[in-house]
DNA sequence: TGAAGCATGTAACGTGTTACATGATTGG
DNA sequence: CCAATCATGTAACACGTTACATGCTTCA
């Protein structure tokens, strides 16, 4: 038996985030998701309707089934263990994903479910861990431009400089953060 | 039976560029990529030997067993067709994706293997493509903004200024690329 | 009446990770 | 001699997409 960080479902928790705002069906959480996350996660419904069995299953969400206007409808709703499970992944720390964007916004967006200075801690944390990612790969640099073309090259100096301008951007976003509860 | 446009299946591009430079064993690829595309795309042996095995089954690549040392080595090769499908791929619009910046990486690093104005070409395209979903991003963003918290709004701003640094990256990019030409 | 939207879901397929499993050589 | 490195691979599992499949209501 082995532990799974986090398992990388984010789809999962993006529902249960949803959820913490309110009972819903799966078809209203795809509305959701296209009118606030898409334009980082946007799970299809061959995505959302197996994430929520298996939260179900999981016993982190329970199912009520109505019917409304002669449809049949199945009402999501998160529960204490389900909340719990949330806020576990919302607590542990954003994870640096050399490529994935994603993963990092998706707990973000989710943040006003946690203590302010809680928050600001992952956010501190997680510049911290850009930070030692960067010079990982300017260390990494000398070796990679031994052998790089014009191209390649350009591809590194990229990566050097998407993780320059995380750090400046989140640096910048905590001290608006901080400013705002003064 | 529809077209799927490239598969995703970015490793198998990645491990046919590798040999486009020369023959090696699967061993070797990953040793070239911790080594040059680590901070993008970094596989796994276990994803490596399957997608080496997938490419000899759609004869992509050949495969020389030797041996070496006492050791069993398996060399691989790129053929014709294996080079066609590359540069297929390579020729093919840099796709946009929203929290994937490896795609779109991996397919840059092998510029070189591109007449020069088809990749300035394919650049130009890429940045009218990300200025698009900048653009969709903004039209979206007073909805975005109505439900918006603290944190949810950091989301949606991370995303535009990202779009933003992205934009000016590959224009100062090109720039760069066009002036060595000159 | 017919398209769009509401509402659910499955099946095939692709592809990735981790852990497991094996075994040789080389260098300190 | 023992650890690191070279070298291969499989199996279980997770997760996602697309296409397919169904059927109701609402509105032009």
């Amino acid at each position: 038996m082995h532990i799974k960080e986090w398992g990388n479902g984010v789809t999962e928790y993006i529902l249960l985030g949803f959820l913490m705002q309110g009972n819903m069906t799966g078809y209203d959480m795809k509305q959701h998701m296209s009118m606030s996350t898409s334009y980082f996660v946007d799970a299809s419904f061959g995505s959302i309707y197996p994430s929520l069995k298996r939260l179900v299953q999981k016993g982190f969400v329970e199912l009520k089934e109505t019917i409304e206007n002669g449809k049949l409808k199945k009402i999501y709703s998160i529960n204490e263990q389900g909340k719990e499970e949330f806020e576990k992944w919302l607590s542990a720390p954003i994870l640096v994903s050399k490529t994935d964007i994603s993963s990092a916004l998706a707990k973000i967006f989710f943040f006003r479910y946690l203590p302010f200075d809680k928050a600001i801690l992952l956010i501190e944390r997680y510049i911290r861990d850009i930070e030692q990612y960067k010079k990982s790969l300017s260390e990494l640099k000398p070796k990679i431009e031994k052998k790089a073309d014009e191209f390649s090259l350009g591809t590194l100096h990229f990566g050097l400089d998407y993780y320059d301008f995380s750090i400046r951007w989140y640096k910048s976003y905590l001290k608006n953060l901080k400013q705002k509860i003064q």
